[in-house]
DNA sequence: TTCCTTTTGGCCCCCAGTGCCATTATTCTC
DNA sequence: GAGAATAATGGCACTGGGGGCCAAAAGGAA
């Protein structure tokens, strides 16, 4: 998971921001630019035969200051993934309060995956990784947490009850699982469409189920 | 997760086997003996403060040698996993064809997550650092795909479906997340019975999730 | 005893991640 | 234009997990 990474602020200019000039020296380089150059050396050594000096030296810093981009050399796929859950949560907040809490949470997990055709080769190769790499996918964990944290705060809104009872944290569980069983098939499968695959996923969870 | 890791063959004596006595030095000592030490250190300092040198020292043995019980610091709180799954594996065989998939599956999480008496406090906690801590929260995720697998191999085969095909894997995930989210629970609820919590998740799932 | 097998653990290495701090780049103020 | 003030950089040294290598220790069998 999730959405694409290329919200983030970065209009390519080292000197970044709009307007209001800040102080002191300027950024060197950007997230984005970090995790771009690493996803190509992934590429071409694996992940786990990249070091993080060879990143901090292919983007031309210092290792030291690798690691005021990026807490982790696990972060790096990930791009700003807090944003991208900034969008998910407004836009469950801006859903309709009439809307049953199971299509709610289906749309917003659709629109959450949606990304634009120029970034499915990008996207690919990220999760690609993310689900492959043993390490990666360990790290992962945390941000699925995140991410659950949304849908569930969402669900026990709608239904009521506490965010950490059972009922909400058991369907965050469940839609993250959907999500990633849609992913992989989306990366065997080179030509699938993964909106529709989500959308197939979500269908079978009602269907199936059905005690 | 999951399961009781008692099954692991130790009689407490460092020689430990049964029988057939076997060639060359003797191991100084157990898989489940250095995870005791190592979860007891765990209770008192926490897991981040305690070094493999520690719990080595305390276990009585080199630091290299501990590496050959345990991969990684971060599976000791794990035991013996793979007897767990061949278990479940085997428990999940022996149902009837006939038995609905869905009421299989739901039979083998209860199953598999069944712990004796006297283990629950152990048991509740390895459980707490593994959902607590975040080193372990990540690194269990490969844990739970080899536990994924179990479930998936068996829906697939059920299903006749490819097992990397999306229906066992989405059903797979989904039974992690129920599984987990009762674990939550559990670990919040001095009091509650971890057998009723799961049975109470996998109900709801019938009914809440039923499109 | 001697030989064979298996485990042990010391030594040294690699790599991720962090605290500390002097250096450098940039803007603001006088 | 000459400093402050501010913010990013990156070198250095340290911790801690993990692994390769290999000689030594501890057993059984001949």
């Amino acid at each position: 998971m999730f959405g694409d990474p290329r919200s983030s602020t970065d209009d390519g200019s080292p000197a970044g921001e709009s307007g209001a000039t800040r102080l002191g020296r300027r950024p060197s380089t950007t997230q984005a630019e970090l995790s771009h150059v690493a996803l190509t050396l992934f590429a071409e050594r694996g992940f786990d035969d990249t070091t993080v000096d060879d990143i901090a030296a292919a983007a031309g810093i210092g290792r030291r200051t690798f690691f005021r981009y990026f807490a982790s050399k696990n972060d790096l796929p990930w791009g700003d993934f807090d944003a991208q859950l900034d969008r998910m949560r407004a836009y469950l907040d801006d859903l309709p309060d009439d809307l049953p809490l199971m299509d709610a949470v289906r749309a917003s997990v659709i629109e959450f995956n949606r990304i634009p055709p120029e970034e499915v080769p990008w996207h690919r190769q990220r999760m690609r990784l993310l689900l492959t790499v043993p390490a990666l996918m360990a790290h992962s964990t945390l941000r699925y947490r995140a991410w659950r944290d949304v849908v569930a705060h969402y669900a026990a809104g709608r239904l009521g009850v506490p965010e950490d009872s059972l009922e909400p944290q058991a369907l965050a569980w469940t839609m993250l699982g959907i999500a990633l069983a849609a992913y992989e098939q989306w990366l065997v499968h080179e030509d699938a469409d993964l909106t529709e695959l989500l959308e197939s996923a979500l269908r079978m969870l009602g269907e199936r189920f059905a005690s």
